[in-house]
DNA sequence: ACCTGAACACCGTTCAAGT
DNA sequence: ACCTGAACACCGTTCAAGT
């Protein structure tokens, strides 16, 4: 009976699986949260406020997915999904070098990413992929299992660490030397005389005050190539 | 007239400073909200959890305390305060290691404090005296302010990277090998082999599976002696 | 199968009123 | 000076009812 009614209202019988595409999918919930995330800050996505933006009321989410933790799950492998997979049998440096670069620019191009990676323990399919691909690519250049995972931790740690750091600063690179040379007042000389020495320099113009993401990564892939090598 | 009612009623003056201590004060805030982060976990705090603990209704914390970002920041600059400042004209590496293992004492002991810290840019005053100790013991060493911001950016990230995963890491260290046994067949060894084979080696007692917080610490205090040599 | 309204159990914060 | 009750503007989520 209740199924005859639902037949005559969508023209769909309800024992066949559809055939038109439903108007809200999970893909489509993700995409418009990351966009949502992405253009108005992480804070303002609400389940109330991506409904809204979906032109359906908060509680029709819970059709598609199970809750907010799950929602921010698929979000963060979709941002896993842009980092570029190891190659094995070249160098493992380069290959390093190129998968750490490549999550840099994921986790600027979604400035809300790094924060919730680095506590989260997100263990999508990208997640995996990307942890045996690194592990395997290490492995395969003459690692031990276990010298393999401590690199991986002190590249990422490094990686999550820098980015992290980058997207919750206050102030915009381009405008330290002014922001420098503004605050030096507020940085008694007395109490903070190396805070204050380098606000000068930076103030000066003598050091821009930015550290390259590329010092930290070089000063680790150093050191591991030197400790694989003696090990 | 209002001022007479005052008087009579408390016994003290209002236009002369209290004598008997306040019953609650921003230090005791501090203090519960500690207590209450530590034992009941970061996301159990909330303003009008911490007024019932100390027997007031919410809104009167805010006699004390600006609002709640104000109370996170006065709770971190206690965290940060337990940090041991380095001294000038020893070893660097020794100060640096001091420091090193001091903060990861402290966040290990606030286990909600590192995932704010990472993120939020702090500035009381304990934040301060650390930088500017932090600093100056480098640059009294002979590094330049701008080695030393980047020096200290290496070592900070490697600190509060390997924390923040330490305490949100779902599984204890102690259980890394029956947790690895158990899991094993949920890592399908075809599409992710790498995986596989670490967790086999977990499993066998190959490999306790855990990375020491020294390693990434003394990958980074060699690389930068390193270089400051060569400079 | 999917969407909805009403409701529940929370939040942080403001403001005028109390003592 | 400090604390309070009532209220505002939000949250995530459940559940029974609608089509």
């Amino acid at each position: 009976m209740f199924d005859v009614f639902h037949e005559y209202i969508y023209g769909v019988s309800m024992s066949t699986p559809r055939q038109k595409p439903r108007s809200l999918t999970p893909e489509k919930l993700v995409a418009k949260a990351m966009e949502l995330a992405n253009e108005s800050g992480f804070e303002a996505l609400s389940m109330r406020k991506l409904a809204h933006a979906l032109g359906v009321t908060a509680m029709s989410l819970y059709n598609h997915v199970a809750n907010k933790d799950a929602l921010l799950d698929l979000m963060l492998n979709e941002v896993v999904a842009r980092y570029e997979t190891p190659k094995f049998g070249g160098e493992w440096q380069d290959e390093m070098r190129r998968r750490a670069h490549s999550m840099h620019r994921a986790l600027l191009a979604n400035r809300w990413a790094s924060t919730l990676l680095i506590s989260r323990i997100a263990i999508g399919e990208a997640v995996l992929r990307d942890n045996d691909a690194t592990v395997g690519c290490l492995v395969t250049a003459g690692f031990t299992y276990a010298q393999a995972d401590w690199a991986r931790n002190a590249i990422d740690n490094h990686i999550y660490g820098f980015t992290v750091q980058e997207v919750n600063y206050p102030v915009d690179p381009s405008t330290y030397q002014a922001a420098a040379a503004q605050y030096l007042p507020m940085i008694p000389q007395d109490t903070y005389p190396f805070m204050h020495q380098a606000a000068v320099q930076i103030a000066e113009g003598k050091y821009d005050g930015i550290v390259q993401f590329e010092f930290g990564l070089e000063l680790i892939l150093d050191g591991l190539n030197r400790w694989v090598g003696t090990a």
